[in-house]
DNA sequence: TAGTGGTCTAGACCACAGG
DNA sequence: CTGTGGTCTAGACCACTAC
């Protein structure tokens, strides 16, 4: 099939000739991009679902007017981010966070000893959850304006009777209306899986800014340590498709007993 | 070239049967995998230094008798792992520590506004180094025996005249037979590639475990924080080739100017 | 103009999963 | 047995770099 040259070119964005005429920027994209940005759309469109299995590469071929290995180059990238998931003999996946395999896919905080499954699930406890209107500390870093509706939970998770992590979360009013303590607290899996369930939401991808910070009294109550107690500081920023901002998360994790790990390459 | 049907299978390992006969690992893996097998002990063994260019793909194919394609995706997973660089036009390149387009390839404690690049290079101050025989607790993460010689160095980064990282640096004394204070005082460039060029030894990939500490008296003083300041305790181990650990180094960073930085996916 | 990496195609065969 | 992803090949052409 596509015995024409450059099936794509006239379908798709062509991008600058190749001479770059005149242009700022070249705004060339090779074929297996532009079928990866499809793809993408795809995804975000909600065509295919957490867990679902999508076309196989033969299919998605035939349905982009490109060859095999042009698709394959863009799930290879697609699976690259953590976005599908490939298996062998059965097809390919859209990745979720409701497998139990990994059970907190962002989680860096690790037990000294032992690994991430040795200590079995966290204990979890909701302390507060309630709507209020963005200050402009929360409201910037989830692209909101100031005063618009945010939701804010406070939690605390346990590890063997050891309360390790408090954290805040703040979530935009818009996406996650109808969320309350009671969805979250008889949620059984990761937090994540249940925007994905509850309210289409995916976190594709996230970025922390980490210090170190003295804890302060009401920290120290809940996690139990005294008063000045270093605890490690995580402010983490999660991301749905396209780079939007769907999450603000403070969290204070204990380090006496646990260390966020972290390989650089 | 190469018209027989499996080019490599009676000279390089050819793994189990298709049928796993009764191997308890099928120790089966693709000739793309051998390929970069190859090529990363030809890299481990010297025979193309860091920074320097590597023969081209189409070479590579020749000597190893596979396909261009095939040791195409060989490198491809080589550069994903930063092992070697691609250059459109050029060549491919041997990774190195030594380019200042980023001067702190491990290094992920940012200023908290602006970029890694806009506060300067940092300004180094070496407090002491000097040889001594290892305590097991040093030995275990070089993978030496207690007692066996080490260097260890210990010194203060400061930005913009704010000491921000004090840290202790372990070196296997083997390899690194013949490091001076003198010669670390003097070096313009990362201590990285100063070991690239001065003991042959490359710095691969790193681990970090990351904990909340309290300032102690020593370093309070030559962080210029008051005593029981909460740090950031960052310790890593660097590998060379193969994943054998190649030092140890344990960092305190001031974290209320700057903030580790960490992407997740 | 020559050589390099980058893209795209088409077809063959292998390994794995499931009916 | 079929269909999926995974590997390998061979050849064409494009984009970039340097001489």
């Amino acid at each position: 099939m596509a015995t024409t040259p450059f099936p794509l070119t006239d379908t798709l964005a062509t991008a600058g000739e190749t001479g770059t005429v005149a242009g700022v920027t070249p705004a060339f994209s090779p074929l297996y991009q532009q079928i990866k940005v499809l793809i993408l759309q795809s995804l975000q469109a909600g065509e295919w679902k957490p867990g679902e299995l999508i076309p196989s590469e033969m299919d998605l071929a035939a349905r982009f007017r490109v060859s095999q290995g042009t698709v394959r180059k863009a799930i290879d990238e697609l699976a690259a981010e953590n976005l599908v998931v490939r298996r062998q003999g059965k097809g390919t996946f859209v990745a979720t966070h409701a497998e139990h395999h990994v059970q907190y896919r962002f989680l860096r905080l690790m037990p000294d000893s032992g690994d991430a499954n040795s200590e079995g699930p966290a204990e979890r406890q909701i302390i507060d959850c309630k709507r209020l209107r963005a200050p402009a500390d929360i409201a910037r870093p989830l692209a909101l304006r100031t005063g618009d509706a945010v939701l804010q939970l406070r939690r605390v998770l346990a590890f063997q009777g050891t309360p390790t992590i408090l954290e805040d979360v703040w979530l935009p009013g818009g996406p996650f209306k109808g969320m309350t303590a009671e969805r979250l607290a008889t949620y059984r899996g990761p937090m994540y899986a249940l925007f994905e369930t509850e309210f289409g939401v995916r976190m594709v991808r996230a970025g922390e800014k980490i210090r170190a910070v003295a804890a302060d009294a009401a920290s120290a109550e809940l996690l139990k340590v005294p008063v000045g107690e270093p605890l490690l500081s995580v402010e983490r920023i999660a991301y749905t498709y396209n780079d939007l901002p769907m999450e603000l998360r403070r969290g204070l994790y204990r380090t006496d007993t646990h260390h966020y790990k972290n390989e650089l390459s």
